[in-house]
RNA sequence: GUGGCUAUAGCUCAAUGGCAGAGCGCCUCACUGUGGCUGAGGAUGUUGAGGGUUCGAGCCCCUUUAGCCACCCCA
């Protein structure tokens, strides 16, 4: 009794055709990365437990846990905590500021929901070791020319920081048992509005006054000096905010320097995301048109990156979600338009010839395209019929009147013509065709 | 975690409780050395799974699995 063929819930599969999307993707993005001097790494898919755990809080329930004999195992729930392990595990090796990019898949048991996954790729990118703002301006640059170089022409990134959003809490009064409460609300603020904001500093404890001065607060927008200007007035005070409102003004000096377009990046008081591990600066890529939410999300974290070591490393970085970008491409119908990807099908016309055509198959092959042959010699239409869905450039054709005259037919799919070419000549005549 | 919606051919979807269909795709032929286009023909289903009601269930009821949407949460 054959059992129902089907992948484990919140895991798919990815056929050829969306596999060369995700490789458009991954590849663009790893040029860009490349590009900025970030090296690659990888790291295995199973950690010992006791590296992931105490980690991730009360989301330790969604981890995967294996058992092999008395070794207790769990896939990685991301990559910056094996980014920790492999540093700490390797600092004679690794010269400081690290910057490595890893490519692969983590693992969550969490209910499924759009865009959200039980195994979800990612291309992390962090820069370990450094606290300069150089730094994070690298990252968000890469952010912005990354999502541009797959498509994204209207992304834009938002910045806050940290200390930027306690010194609100403290400058607002509010108390700090209640600055979690106001971090969740304000990071809403697009979807729910002033009011909405409002309702919930107010179901969080917060006093009305505080609630309106954190709404004036997050209100602030303008250019980005404007924005910083301002801030600094409000939190006029506050040392350790306004050294933070210091290091956005750097970040987006750095930015323009590196010539990234003054339309792709803004200051947002309201961003919170989350606030698990951050402690410096906070982003999160947005589409202008359509308007979309978050793309990805990033930022300083100086704690994180450290724990397994002896040394303090500081760290900024961010994570492309491919599983997000993917279904959004396959949304807006982005990305490359399916292309033909096979230079040549060599056809079989009789098994008395076949010799000649894998010959020749062979020294397509050692001359560097890429070829299919038949497997068969059945009817030639649906040699041609084959080689046309599979996306061949071309088809190649040797019967016996083509070996007679020391020729090759050499029909280009895209266009319908054909021509017989020398069989010396053949590999030249497709080069210059294709 | 909470609430709602959906599941029928490979795909997208129809079908008053009464013979399971269409479009696309697929296969064959027109065309025994030439794909796409066109025309003619053909195949394809345990109606997600399990149970129940009924003379009769794709349709109604229960269970289950999977997916989608909103909320919650959030790397």
């Amino acid at each position: 009794m054959p059992i129902t063929p089907r992948a484990y819930k919140g895991m798919r599969d990815h056929l050829p055709e969306a596999m060369r999307l995700r490789r458009f993707i991954t590849d663009t993005l790893i040029g860009v990365l490349e590009r900025y001097g970030f090296e690659p790494l990888s790291t295995p898919i199973v950690e010992y437990s006791d590296t992931l755990e105490g980690k991730i809080g009360d989301e330790e329930k969604l981890l995967y846990r294996l058992k092999y004999g008395d070794d207790a195992l769990t896939l990685r729930y991301d990559q910056t905590v094996p980014l920790a392990r492999v540093v700490a595990q390797n600092e004679g090796k690794l010269t400081m500021p690290f910057k490595r990019y890893a490519l692969g898949q983590s693992f969550r048991g969490e209910r499924q929901a759009r865009g959200r996954y039980r195994e979800f790729w990612q291309l992390d990118a962090d820069i370990v070791g450094v606290d300069s703002p150089i730094a994070d301006a690298e990252i968000v640059a890469v952010v912005v020319e990354g999502l541009r170089a797959i498509g994204f022409t209207g992304a834009k990134v938002l910045l806050n920081h940290r200390e930027i959003l306690s010194g609100l809490a403290r400058v607002a009064g509010v108390a700090e048992n209640e600055a979690g409460g106001v971090y969740r609300a304000i990071d809403k603020l697009d979807k729910i509005g002033n009011d909405g904001v409002r309702n919930e500093l107010l179901k969080s404890g917060v006093s009305a006054e505080a609630a309106e001065r954190v709404l004036h607060f997050v209100g602030i927008s303008g250019s980005v000096d404007a924005v910083l200007a301002e801030m600094e007035s409000v939190l006029a005070n506050d040392a350790p905010a306004l050294a933070a409102v210091a290091a956005l003004r750097t970040i987006c000096d750095v930015l323009t320097s590196f010539g990234v377009p003054a339309d792709s990046f803004t200051i947002s008081p309201s961003l919170a995301r989350g606030l698990s591990y951050y402690t410096g600066c906070v982003f999160e890529a947005v589409l202008d048109s359509p308007p979309m939410g978050s793309l990805l999300g990033g930022g300083r974290y100086d704690n994180l990156v450290g724990m397994f070591s002896k040394r303090s490393l500081p760290t900024v970085g961010c994570a492309f979600g491919l599983e997000r970008l993917f279904d959004l491409m396959l949304e807006l119908n982005m990305g490359p338009r399916p292309e033909r990807t096979i230079d040549a099908y060599v056809t079989l016309f009789a098994s008395d010839f076949q010799n000649e055509s894998l010959r020749l198959a062979g020294e397509l092959r050692a001359a560097g395209l890429s070829v299919l042959t038949a497997y068969n010699p059945v009817k030639i239409a649906n040699q041609f019929k084959e080689a046309d869905r599979k996306g061949a450039n071309f088809a190649l054709v040797l019967g016996p009147d083509d070996l007679a005259a020391g020729v090759v037919q050499l029909k280009d799919l895209r266009t319908g013509e054909q021509q017989a070419v020398a069989r010396d000549a053949i590999v030249a005549a497709i080069k210059t065709a294709l």
